[in-house]
DNA sequence: GACAATTTCTAACATTGTTAGAAATTGTAG
DNA sequence: CTACAATTTCTAACAATGTTAGAAATTGTC
């Protein structure tokens, strides 16, 4: 699974950019965390990295290409969370619902991420959100769903089948997750992830009962 | 169900004033239709109903307010719309299955309205978005399923037993939908309906079997 | 140590939400 | 019809924000 990287061997300069490049993302990250993201503005973050306006544009194109990259970190640590959870989890079936409850809490402690993810909270993202990154997190659900299928011998028909199952389960997380964070779930967020566990239980339930995904 | 409004004795003027304000949201919600929110300005609204911009703050204190009104219009119409769909179900099953088809349609065919109700596509919405036409579609689903419950002779535990059902299916349409509505689902918006309404017929299936929500 | 390349900054520009105050319109009374 | 008052609408600005041109400063190299 792990890929070798090229051997970085970088200036002190090249080290320095990167450096103040990772800066602007967590300054970023920082005021969206902390005020929303309706308060992230570009002089903000030139003032929190302690750096002039144009200095910004010289390591992301403008502002919409800042947060598409804070939008694909995001995918890349709700990814590790779920490999973590499955990694961890006993069973397969626990698998599923552990990967659940790590979405959700994910969503709750990293809000502003999980807003700039999915373009909440005023965030607007260009039309092309299907990224290497979302691809990924799809492919490791994927897994876990038809890893749990096999131990429960239940046949997967095709991938489009495991593809649509999954889905449902990823609307059912994001829908719940998205509600809380708009304060509509009446019990707030530990409600949500409740009624999310229990959803999925059902959900699981009802393929054992057809057999079939 | 039909409430009587008061008598509008309206002098030319009021009615004038009337058509102007509802001129002002149809023209915001044109644009929104046509270009998306990103491009709904308050100089572009103004253009559009061929008066200059401060005309604009007459009718309506500032731009969060003309979209928070729209945010209510569209529980309104969806609250029609699920009426409508129970009204004309035959059965209470149906009734749900339908109302589910119809939120969907709801969404795809006033993608704009959907938007500014869920703050989608970079529509800023005030902390305050639980109004009264948000609870009275909450009821609205209670009702359906409440009556779905008593036909199937399934037994509603107390009132938030049904209001965590209902949330679990209002988080799965919501969630098909958005992500659709985000081009995140493969195959798009006929896709997610189908797989909204499996998915519904799996959680109703679910409850029939523990005979409780 | 001088010159070239790179980095950073100052100062602007365009767009957008918003408002003050002038101008125009409308309603009213003589 | 006319003069005045109230209301409506507009012109012209302001502040905030994303973005960029071009100058200044810094860094690297011979």
């Amino acid at each position: 699974m792990l890929e070798i990287v090229e051997t970085p061997i970088l200036t002190r300069r090249e080290r320095e950019k990167i450096q103040l490049r990772q800066a602007i993302l967590d300054a970023t990250q920082a005021i969206a965390a902390k005020e929303g993201w309706q308060a992230v503005t570009t002089r903000k973050v030139a003032e929190k990295i302690e750096y002039s306006l144009p200095t910004l544009y010289e390591y992301f194109e403008n502002k919409a290409a800042l947060l598409a990259e804070l939008n694909r970190e995001g995918y890349r640590q709700l990814l590790a969370v779920l490999q973590q959870a499955r990694k961890n989890a006993p069973t397969p079936t626990r698998a599923v619902l552990d990967g659940a409850q790590a979405y959700c809490n994910f969503a709750w402690q990293h809000r502003e991420l999980y807003e700039v993810m999915h373009g909440l909270s005023g965030v607007v993202l260009e039309t092309n959100s299907y990224h290497t990154e979302a691809q990924a997190l799809t492919n490791e659900a994927q897994t876990a769903l038809e890893d749990w299928a096999c131990a429960e011998g239940i046949q997967v028909q095709n991938a489009s089948a495991l593809n649509d199952a999954v889905q449902i389960l990823r609307a059912l997380l994001h829908g719940l997750a998205s509600l809380a964070l708009a304060k509509q779930i009446i019990g707030g967020k530990k409600v949500a992830a409740a009624l999310a566990l229990r959803a999925i239980e059902d959900q699981l339930e009802a393929w054992r009962t057809k057999k079939s995904l």
